[in-house]
DNA sequence: CCCGTTCCTGTGAATTTCCTGAGAAAGCGG
DNA sequence: CCGCTTTCTCAGGAAATTCACAGGAACGGG
């Protein structure tokens, strides 16, 4: 697995062979499953779905994915179950799950044990791509294809991904748990317009219900770290929405 | 077999020829089978795993492992012959012996006298994980490769994973057993956020049902004996988790 | 230059998350 | 069996974070 640079600036997870990435979607609820896989096409990955366990391990058989999305709960079996079918037949493929909040632990210990991972419903997509990458990066595949990273940088601006941290030029910036998101999806995407509507689907959970100006809150947040006083990355494109790019 | 570090700053067991370790499961519990060898698929190293005690010893055969993870309750034979048959063959091989925790002691103490070791259920997984990684640094390829390292060490805190021992700038520290585990693992992923379920899968045994906020009890521990009037090195990173990094 | 629209940001309150003391229960050594 | 240690639950309180609201600033089309 290697991360490239497209014309536009992404940088995306390519397998050893140049290959996109592949990634399987189980989940029960269709609208839910659709989200999913059209942010999951967005970051530049093959996308299949299934509905239910049966259709999972059939999937697998033959897409043979990089990694797997998993609703814990489906109609016909438990999350475990279909783990364990996965991985008889196909060892080393990681594994997301998402899981409800309040299905108390559902027994989500165990879960997580492998190097795998989950995030709890309603999620972020922001969230789920980013754990998904990240459990790609440090699955085989990607380890036999070299070094993985996991730092962002935009400019004398650095986010890393496992510690959390974020410095600008030097200098250590603490930031929140959701402006660590939205920095990191605007960072993602530098020199890209980012609509308000976008950086709400993403950064935001999807049942959010809240007022469209917590995306303006949180951008006046973060130019208050990360700007104060130096030359702004952070830029406004009124009636289209923000973007990030390295000072001149 | 030597250690190297990964591009993600692991530290991974390597045979002398570069190759990662082999270990056998042998459990009859699907499940458990199951989460172990996620665990240790997790750790780098090649799993194969049996349902009992035929299993492990045609398994054995080809699969040739450096380690066995063995339940010495299985349906077919006990621990006992099944080592019979294993060793007779197969000399050399360490065995991690998994035993219910009221099963008879000194029977256990004949079992482990070549060398090898045992953990009761339930046990943690990092706990599985440090044994086997003992064993396999004790066994004859280890030796063959050179020096084995026991110790872990972040900025001026080291730990003794043979010893137990922790200590701070020089000064010893006493900590208990569940304190070292979470230190350990913390100390295992150096810079990099850990998630309370994520402790809680690996440091607790995989069936404790307790409360959450046991991690945040025991990092509350940790930083009395650890940070106590020192640079803090275990830091919070709120809505996330917990990480460990040398002080500045 | 005016005006409607869009964006910025201070204030404050609700909520979430975390920390930690106190004590019950279980384990261990003598 | 007793006393000490360790593990863990519970609950109160502290602190950080999230978010709504609203007034004012900036912008851009006409």
């Amino acid at each position: 697995m290697t991360t490239t640079t497209s014309p536009q600036g992404r940088t995306e997870l390519l397998r050893p062979d140049r290959t996109p990435v592949r990634v399987l979607v189980v989940d029960d609820e269709a609208p839910l499953a659709e989200l999913l896989s059209m942010a999951l096409r967005y970051e530049g990955w093959e996308v299949r779905s299934a509905g239910d366990g049966a259709g999972a391990v059939r999937a697998a058989r033959d897409f043979r994915p990089d990694a797997v999305v998993l609703d814990v709960m489906l109609p016909d079996m438990d999350g475990l179950s279909v783990l364990g079918r996965l991985r008889r037949e196909y060892d080393d493929v990681p594994v997301l799950f998402l899981t409800a909040r309040d299905a108390v632990e559902d027994r989500i210990a165990g879960l997580t044990a492998g190097g795998d991972d989950y995030v709890t419903k309603p999620f972020s997509l922001e969230e789920v791509v980013a754990r998904l990458r990240g459990l790609i990066r440090r699955s085989g595949s990607a380890v036999a294809a070299g070094r993985a990273e996991s730092t962002l940088t935009v400019g004398d601006l650095v986010l890393d991904e496992d510690s959390h941290e974020v410095s600008r030029g030097g200098d250590a910036i603490h930031v929140t748990a959701t402006e660590f998101e939205l920095l990191r999806f605007l960072m993602r995407n530098p020199r890209r317009v980012l609509s308000k509507a976008q950086i709400l689907d993403r950064v935001w959970n999807y049942d959010f219900g809240g007022q469209a100006n917590v995306v303006e809150l949180y951008i006046s947040y973060l130019r208050k770290k990360i700007d104060a006083g130096r030359t702004p990355m952070i830029h406004t494109r009124r009636g289209a929405g923000y973007l990030i790019k390295p000072g001149e």
